[in-house]
DNA sequence: AGTGCCGGATGACAGATGTCATACGGATCA
DNA sequence: TGATCCGTATGACATCTGTCATCCGGCACT
């Protein structure tokens, strides 16, 4: 073969970033050349390493692998994004595409699907779930505001109204009346199953 | 070396598991000889092969890695017992042990230690992070009774009173009896942060 | 210029939630 | 044989939560 496939692997979990480097070790085209463990530390090693392929979590300290990817594709339009996580929610699908992700697993696909998709999406093609790509669809977009969002986020550790308005400066009835209004758009019956649903769909 | 090390290894999500094995193989004393993805096969799966070592992922459908873990320390007590999770909740690392885990992991960990851990075992050894076992004996034990996990579980989708009054066959105001007395035994102010602290503790 | 949405706020009201005292039967343990 | 804990239940009470109507200023689109 001409030339290994550069890959930089992010992922918080050292066990499962180092498995991850022994399978993709296996493939005698696929070279990782970087592991960062924080989305915050993708950026530089995509600099420093020269990667073809940045293949990303979207769980990690620092800031979200989506977060990462949208960094890269402003930067290094060139680099191939992978996104790789656990929860198959149709609202991360959305926003991993948005931020120019290439591809989209999840962690229960086959293992070879990764190998895969990394060369698919070096051929220039696009890796998606057609499930998962078929509930974000359904689903719509994110119905929540901003705010509703911040607040509902906020209220997800089980503070109580008057702990909400202090933290986020607001008065209490406002804090009330956004979490009626994303309890109404998500059609349920009160913030815990606004916070579950909102979770579900990858709207937080 | 005489024979190589039989592992079993259970994880339900593809990617991570294969990985692992991908991990494991290149240890040239390691042989994983079955994979799982749920909880309910692995007491079959270490019959039908022999395993000298069972490696268990906590979160699994059809049961727990620690139910696992019981099970099988009943029916061949010689096998070895590794639980391997992505939570370090104190509560988890006691009823591991409890089920006669001889090590407990956590996926942050660096990879090296698996296999070690392996060996250890085999050995006789017992391996718990210190840290995590200064944890798990600081917290006490899980304070909650039977009864008061069981409803707090239920509660933890955003159910109301009546719908677990309903679900569990009790009245509204038992319901709301027990959760009050899990909410002052957890020392918070409401359902929601009972739901939290009981779930980061290990203890639902 | 008008319409609509968003962020922010108030007040009133109904219903849900959390607390407390009290009660009873069964189990366990000293 | 008490003492204690658990599971279950009731009623009364205070507080929290969710809803609704209504209001304001700012911004965007037509």
């Amino acid at each position: 073969m001409t030339s290994m496939i550069k890959v930089l692997l992010a992922e918080d979990q050292s066990m499962v970033r180092e498995a991850l480097a022994a399978l993709l070790g296996l493939e005698d085209d696929i070279e990782v050349v970087a592991q960062v463990a924080r989305g915050d530390e993708v950026l530089a090693a995509v600099g420093a390493h020269g990667v073809d392929v940045a293949l990303l979590d979207i769980e990690m300290p620092g800031c979200t692998g989506i977060a990462a990817a949208a960094q890269v594709h402003r930067e290094f339009p060139q680099v191939k994004l992978v996104v790789l996580t656990t929860f198959g929610r149709p609202g991360y699908l959305r926003s991993a595409m948005e931020a120019g992700a290439d591809a989209f697993l999840v962690k229960d696909a086959p293992a070879a699907q990764l190998a895969e998709a990394i060369r698919k999406v070096l051929a220039g093609e696009r890796v998606i779930d057609p499930t998962l790509a078929a509930a974000a669809l359904a689903d719509g977009a994110n119905p929540l505001t901003e705010r509703e969002r911040e607040v509902l986020r906020a209220a997800a550790d089980g503070s109580t109204n008057a702990e909400l308005a202090r933290t986020l400066h607001l008065s209490q009835g406002t804090v009330r009346n956004y979490l009626s209004t994303a309890i109404q758009k998500l059609a349920v019956r009160n913030r815990a199953e606004a916070v579950r649903i909102a979770r579900e769909k990858g709207w937080l």
